[in-house]
DNA sequence: TCGGATGGTTGTATAGTACAACGTGACTGC
DNA sequence: GCAGTCACGTTGTACTATACAACCATCCGA
């Protein structure tokens, strides 16, 4: 018999892997220009302040060879540049260019936008505690396995 | 300056976006045999007790065409069959095979036991109300916009 | 009965991804 | 200081999921 908790369980998988299903059209169809993987690995270049195509390769889970033509293509969109690294010749530090920081802020926003017509009527205690939660399993499901 | 419920809104997209990202390339990984796609699709199949290829292109927002060659493949793996409805030549109903049945479950399980491990040490309550913030964010999200 | 709507397939193009092979540079032990 | 090994990145190749458009067959309403 499942229990209660096997049900949260269940219910939780199916609805973040219909989201997984969808995120991916929605953000293609509004933003041509920034598909949701570039616009994740400049968001993270931004965040970070610049680092490394095998960081980004590590911290998404990609092989670095995608890292590679995305970076690539982001670069042909004037998006993010290259600075060698001083300290070791192989290494291409990545930053975003000031265009690269204009377009991220204008698809974050548009993109915000979308997300708070669909919480619109969210309390901001539910809000707070949804976040809270999605926090707790992204950790979960990062977190290098024992 | 950016309100706690800004912040909030901010987190719930940047993890589900993340979520997004890593949610196929794991399916991919773990299940090579039934892909998130097909893994659903065959799921809502088993859901339903058999529905037509134009209803799952309609509840997944996803194009005829690619629910025709997800089905198609399935078919071929021996997961579905079609079965002709006699009130209109033009449609198939679809319905899992018993082999189709069988690997759904064997494959819901052991993504059932990945999801289970990440919510080990997760309360109860807060996977209840966790997985009911989760229910509501889809409705919103796949309810047509006024 | 004819014209538009509906269900489905197929042709074509594209994005994202992995894996393998490679070149170059860095580090380590001897 | 040199050989072997490791790390960083690129490129070749292949595959999957996807969309859009053109198409065929069928259904239905005026």
């Amino acid at each position: 018999m499942p229990s209660s908790r096997d049900q949260s369980v269940e219910t939780i998988q199916r609805e973040l892997t219909a989201f997984a299903r969808r995120a991916r059209a929605t953000a293609a169809r509004t933003h041509p220009q920034l598909s949701l993987v570039s616009f994740t690995l400049l968001a993270h270049l931004a965040d970070q302040r610049g680092c490394r195509a095998t960081d980004l390769a590590a911290h998404y889970m990609l092989d670095k060879s995608t890292v590679s033509r995305q970076v690539a293509a982001l670069e042909k969109l004037g998006f993010v540049e290259r600075r060698p690294d001083p300290d070791d010749q192989r290494v291409q530090v990545l930053h975003p260019t000031p265009l690269g920081y204009e377009t991220l802020a204008s698809v974050a926003a548009s993109r915000r936008a979308a997300f708070q017509e669909r919480l619109a009527d969210w309390s901001e205690q539910d809000l707070a505690r949804f976040a809270e939660y999605l926090v707790r399993y992204g950790r979960a499901s990062t977190r290098p396995r024992s």
